[in-house]
DNA sequence: GATGAATGAGGATTCATTCAT
DNA sequence: CATGAATGAATCCTCATTCAT
């Protein structure tokens, strides 16, 4: 008669499985609907009701939506610059090919993922949450400037690319990867198959502009393998 | 012969003046307050306020909240295109030349103007505003990227730039200038100096980068002042 | 160039000349939109528009829409019933053919015209207009009743009438006129032509049932020209 | 098996009750104050106050305060005539108690209670909600004069009644009922007890006179007890 | 007088958060 | 622990009323 009873059993059933995964999906449904729809605009309820359970739940494991916010951030930036400087250390091939592999590399465990929406909703709420923000630049930004920044200068180095500025010139590798990554969550996820962009194209593209650009004039002419992914095993990624 | 057509010049006058300026006052002041906050963050009367003006005023002028957002975004979406298609048409030096104009003129004309946070807007809210989403697409994105389009053609019509990707050649372009726009209205506006972009700077080395990444061999060496903006008067653009 | 400057010389021309039509204008105005929508549902303004004004030129005719509201009611409330009951004690027919009469009077007078609208107006808001019921109570209700109680005193007292209870057989003849006013401003102005009221019809029909209702047994034949309607000139009465 | 499944009768058994309980209560109040002041001057919250619970709490019940009026109406329109007409086809009397009797008994059941509230919502804002007005018709206003014009056309066939235009006569038994409806939630319930009406006296007046304006001459002499009421048991019929 | 731009109190509605069950 | 009914602060928006012109 009342419906409640006959979920009971199911629910008790489920329930000590589920009890430790609580926390981990709300977070992953937290973060679908962040980036969909922005912080604000995102229900509680809406977050509850994607991880199955209810609205009261969602306040058991997460104080506030703004903790919950704080938390699908705090959670997605997970540190895998370690692994990724490891890499760095290992690499044998070419600059050249480092930077293809890194570009690659971050689009397969990073760009094509969830992990992706992190940078779109910081960019979009950034200004509302200043303590993520910093949070975000020692996390993220930071660490990622200074592995792009490694890549360049080993390349200065070794004389395989020019002596471009460092600073602006992490900037011509990033700002490829970050507007693939807004547009994916953003315009590009509206209408106009026109203006949509391939990734793997795009990002060969990217490559191939950047290695010419960097490139110091003896090695202009590239292997056109160069722009192609192998794919490498990323140490300590548990993304798929 | 009616007193009333004397008070009625000068009520014209004031009023209409009054009148007229106001939609411009809460347009400017939405765009900061969206840009900064976001759509659903930004309060009614905070527009209102700033724009010096009450809450029932903001109301008078704009029928609702989304009214006015959308009238933000299509308010400072003016047609630049048709001038610089013209730019374009009448340029005389190397496309080489033309490119880096371009993208100084988009920094001056653009970039650093308010007009560079509808983008932030739009790459924040689309997903909220799919019309406008649409009209976006229509207005700025297929005319931006023809326009880009159009000068790595010619560059590769002349023989000064490689055979590239003309659509993902394209984002190359924009990439940079999207990032510095995303950053300047988010991450950029918090904390840390030592992640700071001196616009002049990044745009002269993603000019650098990309120039030596576009053009064939022989054009590689680059005079130096390649990536320095002349301000070439841009017809039909009032923005300063 | 401004659109007022237009106007003016028609409004210099009009304005004198219009100039004491206004309350007028303005109380049949507000009385149409009243009686359609209520007080509460009823702007200010559209007052204002349907009778040529603006919004400003209400208020400076009526202190505050209560205000209005109150004189829309006491102006449609003429004073009839003196000439009413001059035309009472003058009457020379049957009491029969005097409350025939008197019925169809008052539909041609009162129900036809937007004056019944006031009917519906006090059943709709008295309680939100306690001190507008007690006048409409004085004005109306009493005088009314009075008027009714006379006839039906006249037909009794000269053996035309069964004696019946004076004070709820007023509501007998009461009742039907009030039904049919209600009805014509409110679900009779919606769908439905199958519950259409033809008010000559109806009326006939109810004084039918009320004569021979109150009629003594000998009277009960009357002539069929009794429930037609002579149109006396009503003294003192200037609505069309 | 689970110590949730006892918790959860307990919690079935009580929140439903209450869950089940709020919305008859919200309309109750609702209906109070929609007939007290109307649609538009009856605020939200005061609705859910008188129900005691919160503001939120009405919303949560019902989408909007529209969508409570519609419900209010809908809730008080109870079928009743099915078991009106099943009451018509086993009356066992003649048509003029079958008359009597049916008029008060609508005043018992229907006359006196919050219901008649209804009549008085709808004559007051059918324009305003022209899809309740047209409901309304259907289910109401339709199958009621259907029902009467059953009970004229039974007095008519068994030569009880005159040959009376039947459409017209259900006005005749419909009106007086209305206005008794109509003054009690308005201009009744203000002021003046000298045009107080006794509902009892008043309806067995209008039975009085009704029945003399149908009744065939030699019917014309009533039992003056058909005028009093006879508590018939009114079968499918919950309301005191 | 007349106007209509401006105001801001008032009311509908939403939704994060609480808490009895 | 989990639930979802209840809350009420917060916000959008309306509209009677004012007042500079």
């Amino acid at each position: 008669m009342c419906p409640l009873i006959q979920q009971v059993e199911a629910v008790c059933a489920k329930r000590a499985r589920r009890k430790e995964a609580r926390p981990g999906e709300l977070l992953a449904a937290a973060l679908d609907l962040f980036v969909e729809k922005g912080f604000a605009a995102t229900k509680a309820e809406e977050v509850a009701a994607r991880a199955g359970v209810s609205k009261g739940t969602l306040f058991l494991y997460f104080k506030s939506k703004e903790e919950l916010f704080k938390a699908v951030v705090r959670e997605n930036i997970s540190g895998n610059f370690p692994a990724w400087n490891a890499e760095f250390d290992n690499f044998q091939g070419s600059t050249a090919e480092m930077l293809s592999y890194a570009m690659n590399a971050w689009w397969a465990h990073v760009g094509a993922t969830q992990a992706s929406g992190i940078t779109k909703l910081m960019m979009s709420e950034a200004r509302n949450f200043p303590e993520l923000a910093a949070f975000y630049q020692d996390e993220v930004i930071r660490p990622g400037n200074a592995l792009l920044a490694r890549i360049l200068q080993r390349g200065i180095d070794r004389g395989e690319f020019r002596p471009v500025n460092i600073k602006y010139g992490v900037h011509s590798v990033l700002a490829p990867l970050m507007f693939l990554t807004m547009w994916k969550h953003s315009l590009g996820a509206c209408v106009g198959q026109d203006v949509e962009l391939v990734p793997k194209d795009y990002i060969a593209a990217q490559i191939d502009t950047l290695l010419n650009g960097f490139c110091t004039p003896a090695k202009t002419t590239l292997s056109p393998t160069l722009t192609q992914f192998t794919p490498y095993p990323l140490t300590g990624d548990s993304q798929a």
